[in-house]
DNA sequence: CTTCTTGTTACTGA
DNA sequence: ATCAGTAACAAGAA
């Protein structure tokens, strides 16, 4: 499930490999990710080439040399997006366990062709996600749809933080939910809600409007710490997730309640618990949270 | 066979 | 209009 730190690790590995490098050719394998605009799609990116990449949420947005369209990616729960250097296989680089795969294969959506003779895969086991041009107009349309970015410095400000703390104290239904929609804050998706909720100390299913000024903001103190361990452990890898390299991530082993019902609370080594939230399996320590 | 997995959105009802 | 809750989407694992 790629969240913030798993999309910021793709994009940062993925710059000074395909910036600035011409696209040669582009394969669509299943039309529906690129929402069935296969022939402009491919008209568009040959003979073009990617300027910059940025993030909003758990969006990619990549910049277009020529033209006056952007390509943006969402991987949702099983978009990868792998790098590979012709054929060759990459040695080493980064920590992760190396994912020593195929590629193409039978899920690989879309493949792009750099002019060095390397190649860019959208793989997507559940198609969930989308690969798509869009103009600039849209392009912001679709930021102003996202809240507050964790990373900006706008996000440490105290006017930000008063309307964070007022939208939170507002909101009728669980702090879960609150963070886990994205016009609020944007990038937290199932695991770090779970693990900010941990180091916050409150419970995941706590009502937003019941929580005290001084929760609040210990949720919102949390965001940052946990996202940037995870951004250093280059993500978590629960079952899909890989980096640019088809690396897996290492902060499975870091993770304080996700994934780990039943087991011992690090800290206070009370037994983990499981519920349902907002929908989604949420895991807690009854002892630490309250 | 059933149940579970999740990011996002469509839909429903208040 | 706004908000909240849930089903749906897809494909595989257990």
């Amino acid at each position: 499930m790629p969240e913030l730190p798993e999309v910021e690790t793709i994009i940062r590995d993925l710059r000074p490999k395909i910036l600035d490098i011409g696209i040669s050719k582009v394969e669509v394998l299943l039309p529906r990710i690129v929402k069935n605009q296969t022939q402009l799609f491919k008209k568009r990116l040959t003979g073009n080439s990617f300027i910059s990449i940025e993030r909003v949420g758990k969006v990619l947005i990549f910049y277009l040399r020529k033209g006056d369209k952007v390509l943006i990616v969402h991987l949702k729960m099983t978009g990868q997006l792998i790098y590979r250097q012709g054929k060759r296989i990459i040695a080493g680089g980064h920590s992760g366990e190396k994912q020593d795969f195929d590629l193409p294969n039978k899920h690989t959506r879309v493949i792009f062709y750099f002019a060095d003779g390397s190649l860019l895969f959208f793989n997507d086991l559940r198609t969930f996600g989308y690969v798509k041009l869009i103009g600039l107009e849209e392009l912001r349309e679709v930021k102003k749809g996202f809240g507050v970015e964790p990373f900006s410095p706008e996000f440490t400000q105290e006017a930000t933080r008063e309307s964070l703390k007022k939208k939170i104290k507002a909101r009728q239904t669980s702090i879960k939910a609150v963070l886990l929609n994205q016009e609020i804050i944007t990038g937290l998706g199932n695991i770090y809600v779970d693990e900010v909720l941990f180091r916050a100390k409150v419970r995941p299913q706590r009502k937003a409007s019941s929580l005290k000024k001084k929760e609040i903001e210990a949720i919102l103190d949390s965001i940052r710490p946990v996202l940037l361990q995870a951004i250093k452990a280059r993500g978590t890898t629960f079952n899909n997730y890989v980096d640019a390299d088809g690396n897996t991530g290492n902060f499975v082993s870091r993770l304080m309640v996700y994934g780990r019902a039943g087991e011992k609370c690090k800290k206070c080594g009370a037994v983990i618990k499981k519920i349902k939230v907002a929908g989604r399996g949420t895991h807690y320590c009854a002892q630490c949270q309250k």
